[in-house]
DNA sequence: CGTATGACGTGCA
DNA sequence: GTGCACGCCATAC
């Protein structure tokens, strides 16, 4: 798990802990993890994080957009229609 | 140590 | 409701 700094190991915390069903944005992971003034940080920690046991998937933008994802937006969406059962966009 | 980037958010036109 | 621009934090280079 190397060495991660507070910052996003309580990212990874939050996000990892968001319950099956369920879906937070990246502002309210920041606020969760107890940084809600970085919630740009909380992107960028998830953008260049390689750790599959982390459903940052379920990290969405506060627009209702899905956003992003490093394996790919499609498998983030399917993801997202399967286990948060959303309707597209 | 300094600069640039990015899976964002909010404001304004 | 949509589009463009700016601001923001932490990380990576």
């Amino acid at each position: 798990m190397k060495h991660l700094t507070g910052f996003q190991r309580k990212v990874f915390e939050v996000v990892q802990k968001i319950p099956k069903g369920s879906f937070l944005t990246y502002k309210k992971v920041a606020e969760e993890a107890g940084f809600p003034w970085a919630w740009r940080a909380v992107g960028n920690v998830l953008n260049k994080n390689k750790n599959p046991k982390i459903p940052c998937h379920r990290v969405i933008r506060s627009n209702g957009k899905i956003g992003g994802y490093n394996k790919g937006v499609k498998k983030k969406m399917s993801l997202l229609l399967e286990e948060n059962v959303v309707t597209k966009r």
